[in-house]
This record gives C-alpha cells, structure tokens and sequence, in this order.
DNA sequence: CCGCTGTGACTGAACCGCGATTCAGCGCGC
DNA sequence: GCGCGCTGAATCGCGGTTCAGTCACAGCGG
C-alpha cells in the first residue's frame, strides 16, 4: 500500500475524497476476503491506512459503510452497462455486448465481483430493502434489451423477458462466484462470457415454427 | 435421522431426532426470514419451543447449527438428484429433469430456497472451506450430465460443461433468489424450470456445423 | 521572519451493549 | 431416589462506537 507519509504536503494531498475512496477500497479488500460479518472494522482501517475513529468521519456505521460500497460501486456498472447498451444497435448483440461487458469488468476486479456476488447476500435486509431497487433496475435493463429484440423478431417469444433476466444475472452471477473463489485463472471470465453468450444467443433464436 | 413423526409428540414423546429435526426445521424458518447473522439463537430456541441451551445439547455452536443445516439439506437434494438423473436415459432429457426438479423442489420449500441461496454465502467461511465440497459434488453431476451428452452428440461439444453447470447452477440460484424474495408466486418457479429448460436446451443443441 | 494560538482532521484506547454460550438446578419417568 | 433431558438466567468476551486528546498547519501580531 503506497503510503505517502512522509513531509508535508499530506494535508493537502489526503482530501476528504481521497481518504473516503481508501477507505471504501480498503473495505472492498476486506469484505472479499472475509465476508461482512466476520470483518472488523479495525481491519478495514489498518488496510486504509487510518485509524478505526476515522472511518466514522466518513460514514455512519459498519452498515452504512457497506452500503455505501454498494451504491457506489453498483451505480458506476450500472453507467457503463446503460452507456454500452445504446452504443449497441438492438438485437441478439445487446444481450451478447452486456453479458461480455459485465463479466470482463468484473475479471479486473476480482475484489469487488466477490463483494457483489457474495457480500450483496451478507444481510439479508440489505438485499431485501436496498438492493432491491438496484436490483430491480438492473434486471430491468436486461429485459428491456431482450425484450426489444423479441419484438423485433430477433428472439423467440415465447419466454419471459424477465424470467430470461433473471437467468441471466443468475447465470453471470454464478459464474463470477465459482471463478472468484476458485483459482480465478486470468481470462476464465471473459471465456466463460464467451461462451455463455453462445448458448443462451442460440439459445433464444426465434424457432422455426413454435409447435 | 427419519424417526417416527406421527403419534402424539408432547414433551414426554419428544425423542432426539425429533427435537434436533425441529430445531433445525426452526432455523431455516428464522435464517430464512433474517439471516443468519441477524438470527439469535434465543429466536430459533423459542421458534422450536426448547430451551436456549438444548440448541447445544445437539449442535456445538451457532456455526455449526447452520452446517449441520447445509449438510442434512443439500445432502438430501443431492441424493434426489443423483436417483432421478439415473432415472433418466442419458442425453439432453436429463438436463432437463435436473432443472425442472431442483426448482420443483423448492416451490415445495420455500424458506429453504431462501436459505439456500441467500444464506449459502452469509458466511465465506463456510462458502469458502464446507460448502465447496458439496458444491463441487453439485457441480460435478451436472458437468458429467452435460459431457455424456455431449460424448453421445446430444448437445454441442464446443462449450465446456463445467462452465455450462456453472451457468445453469447460477441460472437456478437466480431464478431461486428472486422468486423467494419477490411474491413467491405459486407455480412461478415450475413455470419458470420450464421456460429456462427450453432455452438451454436450444442453446445446447449440436451446431449444424461448427464452423 | 518567527513564535504563538486557533482550528479541525485525525487518532486509538476505553467503553458498553449485545448475544453466544454455560451450567446449576429442576422435574419427570423409572 | 436417581438420572437424564431439559431449562433459562447469568456470564463473559468481543468488537462497534465514542470522544478526549494530539498534531500539523495557517494566520497573525510582533
């Protein structure tokens, strides 16, 4: 951990932004490697390079500091995906571009997929009462795209939009998990993405004829 | 282990399986609806109607209360699956007997859902050193379900079939984990089995040619 | 220039509530 | 009467949170 200690200059450079991103960093690390419950906030402020008083400066509580870490972290993927998803004219590749996308930001942050895949069902009245909105807003973006390609006839009409979502984020999710506990060998996620995307595309071709 | 149930079980005819299986039967109900970090032992005890301290005549800690509750469950699924998959004629039919059944299963149970997915990763600990051996066995039926099919031609060989587990393994979760959190419509999942079984079976199918 | 003082970010050891676990009994069946 | 299964109030350690200080610096008066 680079820790510019020495002379001055460190007033200036430790700014209120900077210090809550370490410490939000940090607490990604931790809760990764140990889950929620079982992190102390100790921890977390020896990894920020703070003391333990400080995190409460930037944020209520242990609660308050995961929370925190999800709307931040979520909000910004959830940019991307939006962003992504319109640089992609409609069809079979929207769905192909945001299960690649998600699984090859998360490769680069193994950290932080392991936070979202298991730290995000920690509490479960995170999950229940905020998540759910973030959630439910990304589930809806998925099945808007499917949707859409539906009603243009690029996919079979016959199965839920949502249900499909739902699948998909579980099948992404999955993934994400066994590569972040496992071995998490380099370039596992975006193969897996790959492939993943093949099946399901074929997957919801329209078919011939829906008997 | 599977004792008499029937009779009348007042305090005198409570034998020890009984009473260990109502204590667990009352901690999925209460992990379920707070968590296992937000459930107190006391809860479980009054929800089994015993004592606080019988909770550790049959199990050593709080910890182990939801191992045990991992081991007897999932052990019993997995013993479900492994019968009906050989019930099966190999092939693509049998793909989809293990999605259909697993989801069938829990829209019998729906806490259990719950604590299966939601609960399966409050602790990493458990996700990291328990779990990842019945998870792996659950993985492995699968991924053997799906190569068979595979060595016979059934289902395409250019996509790897533990990624593809993986998939449906998420998929499941996902499916599982919005139903239980959402209304838990009746029928929802079966529906929901079906639909997704379509579309990984299309998505599975061989390629006319893989070019 | 230099020292003095006010300011506020930061520190970290002590506090305190909570809840898992313990264990000294209790009573029922034999 | 004895023992076994059970009870549930008391214990005790843990760790989130607090807050009395510390420290670096800026501004200011001499």
């Amino acid at each position: 951990m680079t820790e510019p200690r020495f002379s001055a200059r460190r007033r200036d450079d430790a700014r209120a932004g900077d210090k809550r991103e370490r410490i939000l960093r940090a607490a990604v690390k931790v809760f990764a490697r140990k889950g929620f419950y079982a992190s102390r906030v100790s921890e977390i402020a020896k990894a920020a390079g703070v003391a333990d008083g400080t995190i409460y400066l930037y944020f209520k509580s242990k609660d308050e500091l995961l929370t925190s870490l999800f709307e931040d972290r979520i909000t910004r993927l959830l940019e991307v995906l939006h962003r992504e998803v319109e640089a992609v004219p409609s069809g079979p590749g929207r769905v192909r571009r945001v299960v690649e996308l998600q699984l090859g930001l998360l490769e680069g942050e193994r950290d932080l997929a392991e936070v979202i895949t298991v730290n995000l069902r920690q509490s479960t009245r995170l999950l229940k009462q905020y998540a759910t909105k973030r959630f439910t807003e990304y589930l809806d973006l998925m099945a808007s795209v499917i949707a859409d390609a539906q009603h243009a006839g690029e996919l079979r009409a016959d199965v839920s939009p949502r249900i499909v979502a739902r699948a998909i984020f579980g099948a992404l999710d999955g993934i994400a998990l066994t590569w972040a506990l496992g071995n998490a060998e380099p370039g596992g996620l975006t193969r897996a993405g790959t492939q993943l995307a093949d099946v399901l595309l074929q997957g919801l071709l329209p078919r011939p004829t829906a008997a």
